[in-house]
DNA sequence: TGTACAATCCCCTAAAAACAGGATTTTATT
DNA sequence: AATAAAATCCTGTTTTTAGGGGATTGTACA
């Protein structure tokens, strides 16, 4: 049985070289690519790939969301997350939304060969160096915060201070600090600085 | 005359991609690939190609670290930046490094044909986004920070207060206090937080 | 040898954030 | 209906920042 691949990628020099790497891989057929998420799913209402390499960083939804989407029409498609960054947060976040898989851009044909092997076989699948990721930061928490902490994060990062967020929400002053308060415990950080430089690599803003 | 490129990143992908859109332009020689700075110093050392494609961001140096070094080196060889980003910081500073273009990793082939042609010639190219980009943002300062500052705004970032900063660095307080408040004029920036996120955003930290 | 700029230091005041302890009311979820 | 979690509010105190105004020393550059 030959195995249908599909690309969805921005980067022109990426899908080429993904089509480099698995042109002349046996069983594989290379059914093309979509540069964003709106013809990804276009595309899938008249085609049917065994598997979806998804670049998780695109113009229009991000990877993450189109992930969903796509798993939500068409579970039995297997999904094989592609970035550039071996951060926890992008990894947890699309296996989180239904990915089989996570390899990094700089993985080798083999890897490549690999995941997709794997992910046919119904396996999980995650590159040496992810996986490496994921296992050194076993423990090191990813704060989960609620709608209104987020709320009110994003508004600290642009530059209001308590007073003005408790006026812009409607809601006194001293609940605003409570929430500042909260994410500080949250993100473990001493004081604004820390925060918004841990809320900003973690994606959170 | 053949075009003799090079070409440095650290994702095999990115590396495939190049050398599937390049293999058949003609006039081109594909001389192969560096993953990181080290070894592109060394293939130097007994090769001399006219062009090198320079990602931005490698694992060891950074790209634009490693432009400046190839440049004073050998002044001859042209340099194109290469990065997913479009940002005016990025496209700035390869460019005041001595590199002659900056192309968006998706470039079509026909821009990146484009770019290597137009600094064979010995001009400047920048690929159409990147063009937009500075274009838009004309005007939109980075701000230009001084060492000292850099060094505190990067303390800010780490959560130490004023007082903490000013034994780390063995200078008053009062000082830091200056330096902070020259940061936060310099972002035009109204409190810490808004001072790191844009600090965060634009590659200070 | 000016001049600009970086780096250092100082005073004062007001505003904001951090820290410590609460409590009540909604809103989900089982 | 009970429980948990989220969102709301409160009274304090202390520490830190932000904003205003300075000044001095050294270095680099033209």
């Amino acid at each position: 049985m030959t195995t249908r691949i599909f690309i969805v990628d921005d980067h022109y020099m990426i899908i080429e070289g993904i089509r480099s790497l698995l042109q002349h891989g046996k069983g594989l057929e290379w059914m093309g690519h979509a540069m964003n998420a709106t013809s990804c799913m276009a595309f899938l209402q008249t085609h049917q790939p065994h598997i979806i390499l998804l670049d998780i960083n695109l113009p229009d939804v991000s990877g993450i969301e189109l992930c969903k989407e796509i798993k939500a029409k068409y579970p039995k498609i297997g999904i094989i997350g592609l970035s550039s960054y071996n951060q926890q947060s992008y990894i947890n976040k699309i296996m989180d939304n239904g990915a089989s898989g996570y390899v990094l851009k700089n993985a080798t044909k083999e890897e490549l060969l690999d995941a997709i092997e794997t992910v046919m076989d119904g396996q999980k699948y995650l590159s040496e160096e992810a996986a490496l990721i994921v296992k050194k930061n076993v423990g090191s928490k990813i704060p989960i915060i609620t709608r209104r902490e987020k709320e009110v994060l994003s508004l600290i990062s642009e530059g209001l201070t308590n007073n003005q967020i408790a006026t812009k929400l409607f809601i006194s002053i001293t609940t605003v600090d409570t929430h500042r308060k909260n994410l500080l415990a949250k993100f473990e950080a001493k004081n604004t600085a820390t925060l918004i430089r841990m809320a900003t690599h973690l994606e959170f803003i």
